[in-house]
DNA sequence: CCGATGAGTCAATAATACTGACCTATTTAT
DNA sequence: ATAAATAGGTCAGTATTATTGACTCATCGG
């Protein structure tokens, strides 16, 4: 007979499952209503989101945080600029690279989107509390790859409005 | 001019959005590439995960946790029990109902599945310490449907083993 | 017995992602 | 100056996961 032994960190990891599965459904759920009158999904969302947290990225960065193919992204990225929420500016420093910002109709509607994710996290965290939220942040931190650690240090700089 | 303030919360959601998308992106990245090896996809561990935790809930319950549709679900379950991976079984009570269970090869593909996650999750979780473990639940509650507390309540009593 | 429910199924479609190949413009290194 | 590397875009084909809507069958409950 093995060894089929559950340690205390088995079941933490399990309860971990779970939550992460729950939080992240209904955090995502949130913003979808208002994504379908607009007539866009979430992989747009994602892309406006991460344009209007770095202003003036490129291509390949939001690549590398969205991890997906630029194949995936192209489809996204064209539809948010035909329809006049995203502009691509030729790189001063490398005038290969395009980069991405979100344009006055852009901002306004990812304004409309956060309002509904922050509608369902705001009471969440203030019911749980500062504390809490450190606790979270810590967690949540020492779960992602290291890279987006620093992806997520370097955003906060140019979060300044 | 509208009254475009930034608050301390709108900072604090904003981070909290960057937080959920990276370490859900990863927390899910850890089991990928062992479903590719066997030739299931995300959603089929999903199943997985749930039938594990929940042994002998029905398809309906299911259908609750997942939110997606029957439609959706019969392919991926119908490949797990095509597999042997999960079994169906009358219920007791109500005839209807199809009790989902994992087979034995169905407990071992989980464990291993499993085990990818744990390797994430566990040192993250001993790095941060219990103290923000505890603050980490305390917010993934608070961001989720109160149905989903309760589904998550409700779970950990059919987790002895 | 009859309406409601749990589950399964068919057909058609959409969103999001993938691989692999190829092209242009531009930068960097030799 | 030229060659290799890089940033970005694009084409064609495919896979996964999801959707809606309509329908069947078995079983439960009043």
């Amino acid at each position: 007979m093995p060894d089929s032994r559950v340690t205390d960190m088995d079941r933490t990891v399990r309860l971990a499952q779970d939550l992460l599965f729950f939080a992240y459904r209904d955090f995502t759920n949130a913003a979808d209503v208002l994504l379908e009158e607009i007539g866009l999904g979430r992989a747009h969302h994602r892309a406006l989101h991460f344009i209007g947290r770095n202003p003036g990225m490129t291509v390949s960065e939001l690549l590398a945080i969205l991890r997906i193919t630029k194949q995936s992204l192209a489809r996204v990225l064209s539809d948010l600029v035909t329809r006049g929420f995203v502009a691509q500016a030729k790189g001063g420093a490398d005038r290969r690279q395009r980069l991405l910002t979100l344009t006055e109709d852009g901002a306004a509607l990812e304004q409309r989107l956060f309002a509904r994710q922050r509608a369902r996290l705001a009471p969440a965290f203030e019911a749980a509390g500062p504390a809490s939220f450190a606790g979270f942040q810590a967690v949540m931190r020492a779960i992602m790859d290291p890279e987006a650690r620093s992806v997520l240090d370097a955003a906060g700089d140019t979060d300044v409005r």
